[in-house]
DNA sequence: TATTGTTATACTCTATAACTATA
DNA sequence: TATAGTTATAGAGTATAACAATA
């Protein structure tokens, strides 16, 4: 167990990374804020699901999920198909408009963060990597209080091609 | 340098973090929101200091520093004192009313993350504060495009004992 | 003329609660 | 009755711009 001033420095640490989020946050595209690019990410990572499971790996209420989905959807980027298990729920997919987008979205992070951490070595990246997933992990395995409960919800695994339909408003591909 | 995959992976834990620091404002008591919280934590760790040092070490915009301080100004946390340097300018400290609210939130931060990681050894916790320190130095001493931009303002070094008054309109400590 | 700080305004993100549709 | 998702509303955080006072 670590001490107690360990503690205090990791609370003022984690209340000062949020400047190095807002750094990057600044480097995305105007008409993609912050949240519709962690939308790509994650369905482009984890592959489609549903809204329940999306809100899960954002670690979000279920209503900021749907805002976020819905303002992906219009853009063009996300499908949502109709989910033969449950006909109050939709699957979620990366449609090629948002893997385009989400491939420019990599290069200015990937851009941005080599930039900045080039005096980083692979294994120092990958160390923080490391314990920044460890600490999320300690956070939504064990109960702390208040702090958005963790379903883990059982998936459907009726895994037939589903009916995906482009549901955007605007063009694919926006200026 | 490393990897562009380590880069990507770094962006995505970042975006994930916010998870942690939203269950740990969750803790703060109603009256006392999270920027209030940075503020008194600043003041604290590195002493009186003016709205322009404070919204550097906040990185965050003059407009955004001067609202936080107003709250905790009128909640009677912080005293703000004429600057005999400059008179544009007030010095910020910390009060026995806003220590003892630290205090209170300092417990509670403790208290939450040692319950979280109570499976991380002291030297663990050490390593991942160092990192993201370093973190924090790699994004704001190299020139990052868009980044909010850091002045190093020389300070004013006449450190004779300012007139601090009381500004709170509210009592000193409220329910 | 430049700088310090404040205020007004707007935008993003989040949570709670009320609601619809389906299980 | 319970669950998946949507929408309305409110609150916190931030940035830009216009402004006042002082350097």
């Amino acid at each position: 167990m670590a001490a107690q001033s360990q503690f205090a420095e990791l609370a003022r640490q984690l209340s000062a990374i949020g400047a190095v989020k807002r750094d990057l946050a600044r480097i995305l595209p105007a008409h993609c804020p912050a949240g519709s690019a962690a939308v790509l990410t994650l369905l482009d990572h984890h592959g489609e699901m549903r809204m329940s499971r999306l809100a899960e790996l954002l670690a979000v209420d279920m209503s900021v999920t749907s805002r976020h989905v819905a303002h992906v959807a219009e853009r063009g980027w996300v499908d949502r198909a109709p989910d033969p298990c449950d006909k109050r729920s939709r699957i979620l997919r990366l449609n090629p408009a948002g893997r385009a987008l989400l491939e420019e979205l990599s290069e200015r992070y990937i851009q941005t963060l080599a930039g900045a951490l080039d005096d980083w070595s692979d294994d120092e990246v990958g160390q923080l990597n490391t314990m920044l997933a460890r600490l999320r992990r300690s956070f939504d395995c064990l109960g702390v209080p208040g702090a958005a409960p963790v379903k883990h919800s059982g998936e459907c695994r009726a895994r037939s091609p589903h009916h995906f339909e482009h549901d955007a408003v605007t063009p694919a591909t926006p200026a």
